[in-house]
Formats: C-alpha cells, structure tokens, sequence
DNA sequence: TACGGCTTTGAAAAGGTTTTCAGGGGCAAG
DNA sequence: CTTGCCCCTGAAAACCTTTTCAAAGCCGTA
C-alpha cells in the first residue's frame, strides 16, 4: 500500500511535524534530519494525500471548468489554451460537460464543490448570477456568457460588433437582400449576432423585406435544409451570414448542391473561424474569436482572483473579434 | 461559510451519525428524526466534503484521463464519448493533457494520486507499463498506445490492419509507384501504420524503388513541405498514403500546388477520418477509428475494473477500423 | 413479570495532514 | 556562572466524515 507520513517518520526517526515541514520546506530543519527525511521519502515514494490537505482547508490546485461541449473546434481549442495556462500556473483542470441541459449544470457544479479552488464557466445559455447562487464561495469567471452581475468577473466575446464587421464586409461586397442563418433562441451570443448583423443592414439602408431570417441551430445539417428549403421555395439574396461557421458551411452546401455559385451568385460569411473554413472550396470566410486568448485571460483572472498574480486591469473583458475575409466573400480572385 | 455535518445534527437535535445515515442512507432511522435532518440539510445547503470521504477510502467518483492533446477533433471527440460514458455512470472526469512529454505526464498522473478512482491513459509514444510503473495502485486502462504487459486492460487500434485496407484499396485503384507520409518515429501506432502499409505493397507485388517514404510529424504543415520537396526533386507516384489525415490533406496541397490534380494524377489516403476530410476538394478518403466506441469502450472496462458492471467479456480489446472511401481515392465520379 | 431479541441511537475511533504551542538545548552576553 | 534568546523539535489539536461498537428502548413471548 501507499506509504503515509508516519511511514516516512518512523523510517527517518522523527516526528511527523519534522517530515511536513522538509516536505513542504516551511521551516528551518537541521541539515541531518532534513537528509534523513529526504532519503526516506525517496525510499518509501510518499506522497502526501491531497484529501488530507484540502481537509485542512489548504488549496486543491485545481479549477473546475464547465462547458456545455467537450468537442468541437471552437470549444476544444478553448480547452486546450485553458490547459496550457493552468498547467503553467501550477494548476490541473477538472472539466465538466453540460450538454446545455441546464439540470446538469447544476449536479456538475455539486461535484466540483470543494474539489476545486476556482470555477470558469461558459453556459451560452445560462445567466453568470445563476452560476454564482449554485456555488457562492468560490472564485468565479464566466466566459462568453451573458454576465448580469457586475461583481463577477469574465470575459465576454464581442459578439454584436463581429457580426457588425462581417454583415458590412458582406454588403460593401455585394449589396441588396442579404440573408441570416439564426442559432437557437436561447443562446445569448447567437442573439447578439443577429442584434450585429441587423444594426449594419440598417446602417446600408438594405430594406426590411430584403433582409431574410432563417432558423438554424448551430449546426451544418439543420443548416443544409432550412436553407434548401428556402431555396427551393423561391427566396433569393445576394449574401448569407451564418451565425457560425457550421451553419454558414451548411448553407454553403446546400446552394451549391441548388447549382449557385459561391461566390459568384451569392457571398456568404460565418462566425467562430473554424479549422474547417480553411478547407471548404471556397474557403468561408469568418469571425475569428481567439480562443487561445480566452483561454489565457480566463486563467489570468482566475490567478488573479486566487491572489496568485497581478492579472488584468480589470476582470471584465470584451473580448475583440476579427474579420478573416476568405474567397467565399471576394467576388474575384486577385 | 459553508456548514459541515455537526452543523446539520445541532439544528437537527441528533448525532451526526444520524446525520450521515440519513445523508448516506445507510441504515434505518426513524421516519421524525429522518425528516429533520432532511430540513436541516436543505436548509443549510450542506453537501458532504468529498475530502474527508475520500481519507476513510471512500470512492472519489473521478477518473482521471490522460490525453497528448485536448484540442484536435480526433483527441476532442474520444475525450466527448468520455464525458458522455462516464457521467451515465456517475463519475466525472478529471483530464490532464500531457502534450506528449513525457516528464509531464509523470507530474499529471502525481497529480491524480488519490484524486481519482482510475485512469484512462492514451500516451502514444510510451508503454502501458511505464504508467502502472508511475501510478501502482489503480485501475489503469490504456487506449491507443503499446500495452506491454498482459495485466493492463486497454484497447489497441488495429492501426495495421487500416493501413493494410487503404494501401490496398488505393493499388487497387491504381498500381504503380506509391508514397507514403511516416509518422513521428516514436508513435507507436505511427510504425504500424507504416508496417500496414508495406505488407500491402508487398502483397501487391510493389517493387521496393517504387515505394516511397517522406518524413511526416503528423502535421499538415510539415507534410506540405516535405511532399512539395519531394515532388520538386522529381520523385513521382500514382497514390500516396498519409499517416494521418493531417500529413494526408498538408500532401493533397502541396501536389495542388504544383499543378497536380486529385484523384485524376495522383489519388490520396489518410488515416483518423478527421472531419476536415469531408470538406477538403477533392474529399479525402480515410480510416474511421471510431472514437466514441472507443470512449464508451474505455469507461466500460473501467466500470468493470471498479466492480461496477458486467463490462466486456475481455478487457483487452482491438478496435477495428473502417475504410471510408472518398472522391480523392475514385478516378471518375459516378 | 421477566427475559430475549430487534431496532434505533450516540460516542468514539480512524483516516493523513498541517500548524500551533510549549519545551529543550545551545550559545552569547553580562 | 547565570540569564536570556533563538533555533529546532515533538506532542497534540484540528479538519470532516464514515463506521463500529455498545447501549438503550421497545415489543412480544414464555
């Protein structure tokens, strides 16, 4: 079995309080002791056992994330940029699924309690004030999430003004009836897009009956057949935004599969800049978020709340976005 | 702060045995006491510290998971199947990225001592007995890497007889001189990929001048370069196996570039069934490893190594894979 | 009525660590 | 030589829970 403190004491010959204070070098030991003890440990492999500790109300050194996927690209490059930061602050993550449902969220936050020393949450659907009455003394930051709670700290994506930048991208290309792939209703970012893809049409005077809305799901196949079926029954534009980039790809398809050109016939533009917009002919141009930088602030925030670092400024960030404009939006080639 | 178990049994006027009978419901109390204590506990929001659980030996209800990458959609969606298959079974996951170093993974699985109840590792470039080496007194299940010891339950990608399928499938398409893109030398589904490979061209009877091999790292950019130099320095092939499907879609690029076109010059095979293969031009053909079986596979096993379940009637399993052929593999469209 | 057995209850120990507190020893200064 | 201070050390408490063990109460039966 695993050796434990006593161990370690009996073998060396001294009290524990001597073996804790060499293992965590928290006061001064006389040099033959501190050999004695370093030796037994090595000998007998201890580890001190982190429940004990957390027990004691020390640190866990871990963070808990919540995200409603594991997979994807946009969800899982957040992750890794997440990983990477922790890791080098000392730290491991603890990360939990909601699958959106929100009664999952509310058991994944049971577990992580006292199992963690912070929390970083990204539930589109969720508001942060909820979050914070499901687990109230812990280090909170909630990311692209609707945060009504001014003493909590996140990061917020700049949703409106990205789909600001491309809708007028798309309508400086090609102007008139413009078209938008909506995401689900209660999903916060995807009504911000299309508060953005709306304040730019009015800004280029398109009119209200030029402008079309088709529901969309943030996913390439519901995609495929709305706009199929809108398609089919006679509705034109000259440009399309996605309110992301499986939708835009769905849309994609589905007009070049109605023999449209892209982006002869019709423009179109998504959101998230997925890896799969590189690849698709043409290639989609999009609104890059930069996940690798969410993730950094997300732990520089979270160390800051920790009082491990100075942090940001401040510990509510509008996360800029950036156009990437590719051929599905450039009328020719230069 | 947040109440213990003495504050439940002073509000309830009973012992805390009481309250953890109730709490655990672990033997009869009577139907009065149990409703007060069931009070108190709401009422004063308490949740047992899984610490001090933990130090008497109970269950933590983690499984740690070891991964190279969290990013990726290969990493992404097995680590998604995961998450799904384990919270089915009431466990959450506890996920460390060892970005495949191996000094990393030491501290990650240090980390998970007494942290988890078992551990799922995926660590391509080492052995499964180098884990259970680091981390002795736990259930182990490795996936996708060289399992050396009998004891260790895992699965293992048949990754030679998916490369022995596609090399086949590709000089049944069309014979002649064949090119493949290696892996990294220390990934041991890499080289038997590679061994897949050349028992098919042998089987085809492919003379060993007409067989090419191009450094590769399993990454698009590397293989862009590395083709597009080989290709310029004159070396010519009818088909091309990638190691991966980012090695795969970096060759398809590289040939582009200079002017060779897909399937009609040259016809192209990869590996993992990424989802960028389903949107590159031509679509490329692939190896499906399906990650979600492997995942459910993996929790499975762990179930039965905890005493949960029946699990599988072997706990050393070999996951077949599947060719999916595209249009970058099929001289003429239909 | 007395006794046995069953149900319900609480006290206490155990689990592994950190930290406080008090004491012991050595050394320097008076 | 004595006193005082500082450095080092160990005993013990505290953290929160589960579980064992023993006791108490109750009911039914002889």
């Amino acid at each position: 079995m695993s050796s434990t403190i006593r161990d370690v004491a009996r073998l060396a010959g001294v009290s524990i309080a001597t073996v804790s204070r060499v293992v965590n070098n928290t006061a001064a030991v006389a040099a033959d002791k501190r050999r004695r003890v370093e030796k037994a440990v090595s000998e007998l492999q201890y580890t001190p056992h982190p429940a004990a500790r957390s027990l004691l109300g020390q640190e866990t050194g871990g963070i808990g994330v919540l995200v409603p996927f594991v997979s994807g690209p946009f969800f899982s490059s957040f992750l890794d940029a997440l990983d990477n930061s922790a890791h080098d602050n000392g730290y491991f993550l603890l990360i939990a699924s909601s699958h959106r449902k929100s009664n999952d969220i509310a058991s994944a936050i049971a577990r992580m309690q006292y199992r963690v020393d912070g929390l970083i949450v990204m539930a589109p659907a969720l508001h942060a004030s909820t979050i914070r009455q499901l687990y109230a003394d812990v280090p909170l930051v909630c990311v692209n999430m609707p945060i009504d709670d001014e003493d909590i700290p996140g990061i917020e994506v700049d949703n409106y003004g990205g789909a600001f930048e491309m809708t007028k991208h798309l309508l400086s290309q090609r102007t008139g009836p413009i078209a938008m792939v909506l995401g689900p209703d209660n999903s916060q970012d995807a009504l911000e897009r299309k508060a953005g893809f709306e304040a730019a049409a009015q800004e280029y005077g398109i009119d209200r009956k030029d402008i079309y809305f088709i529901e969309g799901e943030f996913s390439e196949a519901f995609a495929f057949e709305r706009v199929s079926q809108a398609w089919a029954s006679g509705i034109r534009f000259n440009s399309l935004f996605g309110a992301n980039d499986n939708s835009a790809v769905g849309a994609m398809m589905a007009l070049q599969s109605h023999g449209i050109s892209i982006p002869q016939d019709v423009i179109i533009g998504g959101f998230d800049d997925t890896t799969v917009s590189q690849y698709t002919t043409p290639q989609l141009s999009s609104v890059r978020i930069d996940t690798t930088k969410m993730g950094h602030l997300a732990i520089q925030i979270m160390m800051q709340q920790l009082g491990h670092s100075e942090g940001p400024a401040s510990n509510r960030i509008q996360l800029p976005t950036k156009l990437v404009p590719r051929t599905s939006t450039i009328g020719m080639m230069p």
